[in-house]
DNA sequence: CTAGATTTAATCGTGTGCGATTTAAATGGT
DNA sequence: ACCATTTAAATCGCACACGATTAAATCTAG
């Protein structure tokens, strides 16, 4: 069966282990995230406003490559949860800017723990990890080169 | 900002990297899947299926990493397209088995094009697919030891 | 032989992802 | 100044993912 077109089964493999990779990953830092009461994608939007406060939407959506129909009810959970505040651009009532409150600020010392527990979780050599990330990143540049 | 916890960036990016490069897959996908009004996950199923048809439900679990919270109405809409049917086991009526049907089997052939055509969407070499793909499965195989 | 543990799917609730559309605001060419 | 176009965010609908629970069948220890 699987031989009948054999030179076509690495791809298969590939587009599945980069999905079945991926929602390991997500399966790993989840009892870290809950803690916090925080999912892993509301994870990373915070783990770009702590790099950078004050952001747009539309930033947060080039930087995550998430849209408006993800981001906006992820950011009202947010801001729910009392961790942002959104509020529109007077110069440009079109835009919202989302800022970390106190309460989102304080949280990256509490979550600084995670990368290194996360670290601990895998087996894999600190070398093979910086690879691995290397590879992904000219794999995501070579597409922003071709799909915008 | 970033600086603060310098030994962590690493990590965060790598989680985002991966995160991001698999929804870019599924996203290059999707175009050549709609051709077959199929999703991304369900082509997965049927990736495992073409390979060995008749799999009860468990085993489709456990090479996708899915449960059947996500493959009980996954299969439910393949079995409405008619691409596979599902019949309780006679011997231990817990388990169910997933067949492809004579379409379901077809469509592997109309099929056949797309991972060629994936792989023309990317500008990496060969040598660095295989070495992605080479490193996730590393990862997985790791995990699997740990996480049972 | 049977009560309790185990296994397998299915069900439920919540939170993504994303294509498509909508709404509102700003822009730009005439 | 005016209207078509563009832009930013929100909304809508559908299909995942997954933790938690449920239901039913099977197994197992006593």
């Amino acid at each position: 069966m699987s031989a009948k077109f054999p030179d076509l089964n690495l791809d298969k493999q590939l587009c599945f282990s980069l999905y079945a990779a991926s929602r390991q990953v997500t399966r790993l830092y989840q009892p870290l995230l809950k803690r916090h009461d925080l999912t892993y994608p509301q994870y990373i939007v915070l783990l770009i406003l702590w790099q950078t406060d004050g952001l747009m939407v539309k930033d947060i959506g080039h930087q995550s490559q998430l849209k408006s129909n993800t981001l906006t009810p992820l950011l009202k959970r947010l801001e729910q949860s009392g961790l942002v505040s959104r509020k529109r651009a007077k110069e440009d009532e079109r835009q919202c800017y989302v800022f970390l409150t106190d309460r989102g600020k304080a949280l990256e010392n509490e979550c600084a723990c995670i990368p290194m527990e996360m670290m601990g979780q895998t087996d894999m050599s600190l070398d093979k990890l910086m690879q691995l990330k290397s590879l992904l990143d000219e794999f995501l540049q070579l597409q922003e080169k071709h799909g915008g």
